[in-house]
RNA sequence: GGGCGAUUAGCUCAAUUGGCAGAGCAUCCGGUUUACACCUGGAAGGUUGUAAGUUCGAGUCUUACAUCGCCCA
């Protein structure tokens, strides 16, 4: 098999005009859609985790895109039916406030409007706006089937979610009820746990005295103390001496001087504050699970904007903050103010916002998650789903084994509406409760106004973006996927909720694995954030350098699982790794001519020189094979570069310069084949990391097939792989390094071709038979072999690596003295690794105890210091003394 | 309070079952030799956070501690 490739290499990679065009033609083809693959393939599926769908593209997007993108395009060389499945979530409460905002600014707002003109502009917004992210994605080179994109609120998507929420109804899963729920008084809307995020704040903390009846008071600490008005007991340790003896009496809430009992209760911490805790179960989680214990009553103190309501006396109206300073200057007044002090505890905000989230009392539609929970937990426990990197299996376990029920309901209009109507009975509005996929028959039916939970949708998302309820040929064919890749920060949100929900409603894992990549952050260690403006905006990289060096740094700058800081000079390095690519493709390009013959020349035929870098690229595809096996995309890529950069290039290209230069027309072709060969299969190797210069650079080398995107992926020959031969070129290597240093010690003019002289031995023969590689790579002439006993030259340098020692003839520039100075220093050295090579071979535990190979590899190291020692000797005796 | 991770060159990060600690950037010295100045030859830079332990051998395994970060309560 013969061909040829294009001709007129451009002189540098036109990264902005090829891009698109690459893009575009590979989607032409239709090679991102599984069907490109026989239909009989294995298939490979990752369903994107999908982004936001108010996102743009940042430096997370752009990691997640790479990783999944190398996966998927790695797969597809293997021959599977690849699948990368795209979409974007809906985002209910991004999303509304997005339109909010646009209603706002025109003066309106979403309660004018009413609900059906609102999700009318919701959608017209999502359907100008929402393609947004999408169409960065494509900016990165990411292989989606396109055709495939889903979106949560997609009728099918839709009809999954209804499908979901009627199953685990019917199946006693979901309830309905008045609960303590996380309260967003700014949105309105009750969240999830997983919404809410504590940190350390400063705040303060409030002392003041309790009444107690019989002019006796409790002393008790509050960090909110407009729940005071809320509260409906006050708690003591039952065996604090300090206070036990009011149990069963009567408190006074200040200012309402309402009645309240002291109760006795061993959850009290007796060391903590007082020692005396107030109780509001209305507006405290832990208050709450007291006052169940207790028969306490439970006061709800707030409307739904967190205002005071009714409850709060004379403070009903006031904002929250404004009754907590109002109601301390009036407990001031009233004597019952201790103290106050600084204090530093977790305060609850919105994920989203930032705002503080008060614990409160509505009726929400909760999911029963604990028998989903034990599923996911058996299917990672069995090894049905393994978690890359494998630590995070314990935080996934943590967190399913602690579980709470799943509060699915949110007040906003955008979303899945709760397939759930009401109708009156007993004077009750909702006395009566449907939930189906359609309305109720019979009359006074009430929708339910809640939406669910955009996780809820999220969670369906592996099978219902492939049709599920319904079964369709791609759900058929398509799932269980194979990889969920996303960061570890949504852990819970997306993959546990998959997890749990794909076994239960599908009776299999929705994925095999997860792979979880860490967050990017700034070289500093911050978080990315614009706000501080230390954002690396991934779509700015793309315009300046392009797509390949942005995934490539992604991918090489860090280790799975784990946070990196990344490092834009990074980003220049890739930048210029590229170039190199284009180089070193546009010499082997220039050097065809005409039609070659694909695939390597018999072993036989080679030189030194080819057996060794095909050696060291096969070892090279063993090495990257077992990386990609592993997850270790990063150190794959590493190793490629480095191959490519430190081996291929500076050496063989240059010593093929002999054969293509200077050689017979055989050995012309031979050189040709066999670079064709190294720098198609590194091409390969690198196009899941860089696909657009890969594929460019491709089109450049004689090959077979219509697109790199679509050619095998390499498989290492063990056969090509030759200790040998690599131990033979490393050494004469040693040599090519050792003559650069002699030269530049001597200040030999770079350009000024000298020659060398050699003892004839086994070693230094064959280094004459490979003397181009002198030539080209140090600028030595020529090696002269003499018979051993013949005297060396004494006005020459000496080079001695193992047991090859070279003479280098430097009339005129040797200076006697800095030559045997340089012989000393290199005894010494030579010396010293001696000593403790032999040292470590005078163990006889180490001999008797280490694997062979390194005990034989001590021994080797021996000898040839043992013959390099004895070479300087030799001419430190003869030149020196 | 519980759990996890990190700590390696000035900075950002690597290091395949334990086997002579590497790269990029920065620094210093040198090169416009026909693939590449988006290049290239060389140099310097390390008690791998501390202290013990296991082992012939520890960046890697064990224990304790320190500092930083994350998750959960």
């Amino acid at each position: 098999m013969k061909a040829a490739a294009e001709t007129n290499m451009p002189r540098n990679f036109n990264f902005a005009e090829a891009e698109p065009r690459l893009y575009d033609w590979w989607v032409g083809n239709g090679w991102f859609k599984p069907e490109a693959a026989p239909s009989d393939a294995d298939p490979f599926v990752i369903s994107m985790p999908p982004p936001n769908v108010t996102g743009s593209l940042h430096i997370g997007h752009a990691l997640f895109t790479a990783l999944e993108d190398l996966m998927i395009r790695y797969e597809r060389m293997r021959g599977k039916a690849a699948l990368w499945l795209p979409g974007t979530d809906h985002a209910g409460i991004a999303t509304q406030l997005q339109v909010e905002k646009m209603l706002q600014d025109e003066g309106t707002s979403r309660e004018e409007v009413g609900y059906e003109e609102f999700l009318h502009r919701t959608w017209q917004w999502k359907e100008e706006q929402g393609g947004t992210i999408t169409r960065q994605l494509r900016r990165l080179g990411a292989s989606c089937d396109w055709d495939r994109e889903r979106f949560t609120l997609d009728d099918g998507l839709s009809e999954a979610v209804a499908q979901a929420f009627v199953t685990l109804w019917e199946q006693g899963l979901i309830y309905r009820g008045p609960r303590l729920v996380n309260w967003s008084p700014g949105l309105q809307t009750a969240v999830s746990d997983l919404e809410v995020e504590s940190d350390e704040e400063e705040v303060t903390l409030y002392y003041f005295k309790y009444p107690v009846e019989g002019g006796e008071y409790l002393p008790v600490a509050t960090t909110r103390p407009e729940t005071i008005l809320g509260d409906t007991a006050v708690a003591v340790h039952p065996d604090d001496e300090r206070y036990n003896r009011l149990i069963g009496k009567r408190a006074y809430v200040p200012i309402l001087e309402r009645e309240i009992p002291v109760i006795g209760d061993e959850y009290v911490d007796m060391e903590f504050g007082t020692g005396a805790l107030k109780v509001t179960p209305g507006h405290d989680f832990n208050d709450y699970d007291l006052a169940q214990k207790h028969g306490l009553e439970l006061l709800n103190i707030l409307n739904k904007d967190a205002s005071m309501n009714a409850n709060a006396g004379k403070y009903a109206g006031l904002d929250r903050f404004e009754c907590r300073a109002q109601l301390w200057r009036d407990t001031n007044e009233a004597g019952l103010v201790l103290k106050t002090e600084p204090y530093v505890t977790r305060i609850p905000r919105s994920q989203r916002g930032g705002e503080i989230i008060e614990p409160l009392m509505s009726t929400q539609w909760y999911v029963r998650i604990q028998p989903l929970a034990d599923k996911a937990i058996a299917a990672v426990r069995d090894g049905r789903v393994r978690i890359v990197p494998e630590r995070f299996e314990k935080v996934y376990f943590h967190w399913l084994e602690n579980i709470q029920d799943w509060c699915v309901s949110r007040q906003l209009w955008w979303g899945h509406r709760i397939p759930a109507w009401y109708r009156e009975k007993d004077g009750d509005p909702q006395g009566e409760i449907y939930v189906g996929r359609v309305a109720p028959a019979g009359d006074g039916w009430v929708m339910e106004q809640d939406v669910l939970d955009t996780w809820f949708s999220s969670g369906l998302w592996p099978f219902s973006t492939l049709g599920w309820p319904r079964e369709t040929a791609d759900m058929e064919r398509f799932y269980p996927t194979q990889v969920m890749e996303t960061g570890h920060d949504i852990l819970f949100f997306w993959v546990a909720r998959m997890i749990m929900m794909g076994l239960w409603f599908t009776d299999a894992p929705p994925f095999h694995t997860v792979y979880l990549h860490g967050l990017v952050r700034a070289a500093s260690g911050r978080k990315f954030s614009k706000t501080e403006g230390n954002a690396i905006d991934p779509l700015t990289v793309v315009d300046e350098l392009g797509a390949d060096p942005l995934r490539f740094t992604l991918i090489t700058s860090g280790t799975p699982g784990n946070d990196c800081h990344l490092d834009e000079t990074r980003l220049d390095h890739s930048f210029r790794f590229i170039n190199k690519i284009w180089q070193m493709t546009s010499f082997i390009n220039m050097n065809l001519d005409g039609e070659l013959a694909l695939g390597l020349p018999p072993t036989k035929d080679l030189d030194l020189a080819s057996r060794w870098i095909l050696s060291r690229l096969h070892r090279l595809i063993a090495n990257a094979q077992y990386l990609f096996d592993i997850y270790q995309y990063g150190e794959a890529g590493n190793q490629i570069q480095a191959f490519m950069w430190d081996e291929l290039a500076p050496f063989y290209l240059e010593i093929s310069k002999q054969a293509l230069y200077q050689g017979s027309a055989e050995s012309k072709e031979t050189a040709r084949r066999v670079l064709v060969h190294v720098q198609d299969t590194c091409l390969r190797l690198l196009h899941p990391f860089m696909p657009f210069i890969t594929e460019e650079a491709w089109r450049y080398l004689p090959h077979q097939g219509d697109a790199l995107v679509v050619a095998d992926w390499p498989v290492a020959d063990q056969d090509l792989i030759d200790d040998d031969v690599e131990a033979r070129m490393r050494a004469f290597l040693d040599i090519v390094r050792e003559i650069r240093n002699t030269r530049g010690e001597f200040k030999v003019d770079p350009g000024r071709r000298i020659h060398a002289v050699a003892h004839a031995n086994p070693a230094t023969t064959s280094l004459a038979e490979n003397a181009h590689i002198l030539q080209r790579l140090c600028n030595v002439a020529d090696l002269a072999l003499i018979p051993t006993d013949q005297a060396p030259p004494q006005n020459a340098a000496s080079i001695v690596v193992g047991d090859i020692s070279l003479f280098l003839p430097l009339e005129g520039m040797l200076d006697l003295e800095a030559e045997c100075k340089r012989l000393a220093d290199e005894g010494a050295k030579v010396r010293q690794q001696l000593s403790r090579t032999a040292a470590m071979l005078s163990n006889e535990k180490f001999v008797e105890r280490a694997q062979p190979a390194v005990v034989q590899r001590e021994r080797d190291r021996l000898a040839d210091l043992e013959a390099a020692l004895a070479q300087i000797q030799e001419r430190t005796a003869s030149l020196c003394e």
